[in-house]
DNA sequence: CCGCGAGTGTCACTCGGTGTCAAGGCGCTA
DNA sequence: TAGCGCCTTGACACCGAGTGACACTCGCGG
């Protein structure tokens, strides 16, 4: 919805051009996330209650509920921006590119973000982890990745002039572009960081690309 | 682990060929199963609670947390055993079946369980839609998903003689195969059942063969 | 200065899930 | 037949996630 959480940093304009109200509901956000952060990797997601979370950041626990959805919300929001991210990557392609590259340059804009250590430090890598690793984030994170499918579906089909509700096509692409996304996260995830993800990403794709690109529409 | 839980009719060996207390178990099993069904289709997942599906059941809630680990468990249930059964029908496959061949059998195999009516009537298909149609099934099933996805990795790895450490193409094979059953399920699901999950596997899987058979390792 | 609305804390509540304990039935053995 | 484990169950207490309701307090515009 907002700006991605890493980018909390974002102090461009000090004076009012948004409201005070909307900056210290920013603020109070990022509390919640920074202090949800350093207690789930410091101790486990199971071992920390939302009212620890709520009370490290100095509100209540209602409150925290206010912010996120859920418990799991406050780590999976870490990727929900790539979700979005890679659509819209994909809708910005050129129309003549083969769906194999377009797809390539839409899941890895995401991943770049991952790679680039230095700005956003560890987080990413850490969220990564953590979510891998934990069973309630890992379900959420793959409810996620079927809503990010719908919408590549839906793209792929428009892209391409085809049917979604008669052709496979769309949702298998989609299914095979986010299938390379999650096989370089977890490798990225297990490497701690050594892999890069944008030579896994051309690795995976060098594998998908016979079937993403011999596409006759039946 | 047991049997499939729509083959609740099995009763070929009505004397103590199991022990009385493993049949009572199977009886409570079931028991449990029928009502967490009927009430859940009836009502959806959110406005039925877990003691009211015990009491339905004639049991308490602490024994239904005795048989089912969640609320969600007794009815991903249904899809629990397809998963070992894609990686058994994997297994079984002869050694020089192209990959795309192998594992369109392994993947129809549990999908034709599903096909095939009145023998289980239409629980599989009213279980499907209820797991694909609540957030919190759905969930849970692409948890499930994940683990068959590891497995099936595995197996393709061991198959074909590649290393899963180094090498992608077991990893996204398994996912490409996922993502076909996954995606039969959902049209089969969303026409009702009249959709053939045969024709919508080979469909598919003509897709996906190009990527999967060639494979060269480089 | 006043009123309005957004954000918040508090409290009470529901529900999923777990640990504990005592009671009851079944099978085995003397 | 009496006794002894083993397994299953129900009852109870408890924790934590999540929600609804209400009252309070700010910042802002009139």
């Amino acid at each position: 919805m907002t700006s991605p959480a890493w980018r909390y940093d974002r102090r461009v304009t000090p004076g009012p051009a948004v409201s005070l109200a909307q900056r210290k509901r920013q603020l109070v956000e990022d509390e919640l996330t920074e202090a949800a952060f350093r207690l789930l990797t410091a101790q486990g997601f199971d071992a920390v209650t939302v009212d620890t979370i709520a009370a490290e950041a100095g509100v209540s626990k209602r409150t925290f509920f206010r912010y996120f959805a859920s418990k799991e919300d406050v780590i999976v929001r870490f990727l929900a921006d790539l979700g979005s991210g890679i659509r819209a990557e994909l809708a910005a392609r050129p129309a003549g590119e083969p769906p194999s590259a377009a797809l390539r340059q839409a899941v890895s804009v995401p991943l770049t973000v991952c790679g680039t250590h230095g700005e956003h430090g560890e987080r990413p890598l850490r969220a990564v982890q953590l979510i891998l690793r934990t069973p309630a984030l890992h379900a959420r994170f793959l409810e996620r990745q079927a809503e990010w499918r719908e919408g590549l579906s839906a793209e792929l089909a428009a892209r391409l002039g085809r049917d979604p509700a008669t052709d496979l096509y769309p949702r298998l692409a989609a299914g095979m572009a986010l299938t390379a996304f999650g096989a370089v996260l977890e490798r990225w995830s297990d490497s701690d960081g050594a892999a890069d993800p944008a030579a896994l990403t051309a690795e995976a794709f060098a594998v998908l690309a016979p079937a993403l690109d011999a596409a006759a529409p039946s």
